[in-house]
DNA sequence: AAAAATGTTATGGTTGACCTTATTATTTCA
DNA sequence: TGAAATAATAAGGTCAACCATAACATTTTT
């Protein structure tokens, strides 16, 4: 059952298909995702096709076998072991823990990460909202829909950010686009145009490249 | 200050040389203990020199230069640290905190790791015994001597083991023979015949290259 | 001082994960 | 349906860190 050992590289490109939702992703997405170009996210595709790790339908996206799907639930639940670690018990800034904790992910063995979820008191959710597979790689999937694709009008309570980069991170932590904020959409501009929230009584423009990776549930008036 | 990247292979490297003594190291035992032949040390080695980490006497040695040991320093510290880690709040087995810790240390940041140093109350010592380098790069040499350089008959305390190999953690583990263990020399027989030793009460054999790596103290009759 | 042991350098090879620059295939849209 | 956009493949290149084999240099031992 464990894997002959995953490449960085591998987990990386497994973890990063999980994300994006783990079946007909794109070979381009992926590789803005992971900033390579589309050439080499082929190339490794077809490699991670050959480990049965993936199934790749040309012109139709790339898909995670049983096997693939088990091996990034492993390197998801490292991941965000790490990230309540690093935040619960370093105090180390929101925005920072994904990019620290994935570097720490790729060095951790089975042990290691069964004996951190103990300490840590086995957690379900990570500090980005996202939930933790256990260690079976069971894990119910996100609930709710992407902020992008929220109407004027609608009021939301974020319930997780997938976002990768430190910096995007950074900016929707200053907006306090946070798991349980709640948001409001006071205008969608048209075509690739920005959204305008209200979030804490403060206005926030946010880029449709960035409100995707922000999963939110309609409020059901849940008191004031 | 910071380098710009350290390989995991150039931070082998260091931290070889600085457990080894890091002045006049031959290659040969460099690459033994890093488990790759002479000739790629040798060529890792000029590597190294180039960056200005190491200078290499031909026919003499390798030493870290005084960059080469504040690099290597840093190394120390992280690996340390995260045995303190893993031993007191992960319990892991102590014969497997050096090999894991050492996965985990390529890839902390220095943010990491002075969160994680406060976290753990800035400790000096790791479970193996080596102190831990602090921020600067500074800390106290080991004191002591190997016992591989000890006669029949003398009894020491061992004060830090040097060993890196799991198995050979292992076999020291289940003698007994950790960091505050008392020993006694029983025999040592010639040429590079083992030790005989005393271990709290049961004899234990050790060849001479696993007694090289367990650092000790004469006993000063401490009480009893 | 010569032989043996050890250390160094040269040469050429491998692997994984990238890259660029074409070229070719498919899908989508006007 | 034909052009434009997007996706896939092919070919050749780079880089770090290893490897083996062989030749050469220096030290140590006899």
């Amino acid at each position: 059952m464990s894997l002959p050992h995953m490449s960085e590289s591998t987990e990386m490109y497994l973890k990063a298909l999980a994300e994006l939702g783990d079946r007909d992703v794109s070979i381009a997405r992926l590789a803005e995702r992971l900033g390579v170009t589309p050439v080499s996210a082929n190339e490794m595709i077809r490699r991670l096709g050959e480990q049965g790790l993936v199934a790749h339908m040309p012109y139709k996206g790339v898909t995670l076998t049983e096997k693939g799907r088990e091996a990034a639930a492993n390197v998801l639940r490292r991941q965000r072991l790490w990230e309540v670690f690093l935040y619960e018990h370093l105090k180390i800034e929101w925005a920072k823990i994904y990019e620290l904790a994935c570097s720490l992910e790729h060095a951790t063995a089975p042990e290691v990460t069964e004996a951190l979820a103990a300490f840590l008191g086995n957690p379900t959710v990570c500090p980005r909202g996202n939930p933790i597979p256990d260690a079976n790689g069971a894990f119910a999937p996100l609930e709710g829909r992407s902020l992008r694709e929220m109407a004027a009008g609608e009021t939301v309570t974020v319930r997780a950010v997938n976002a990768t980069s430190t910096e995007v991170l950074k900016y929707l932590q200053e907006k306090g686009i946070l798991p349980g904020a709640r948001v409001t959409v006071i205008e969608a501009a048209p075509l690739d145009g920005p959204l305008t929230l209200l979030v804490n009584g403060r206005e926030a423009a946010l880029g449709l490249s960035m409100a995707e990776f922000v999963i939110v549930e309609k409020t059901v008036n849940e008191g004031r």
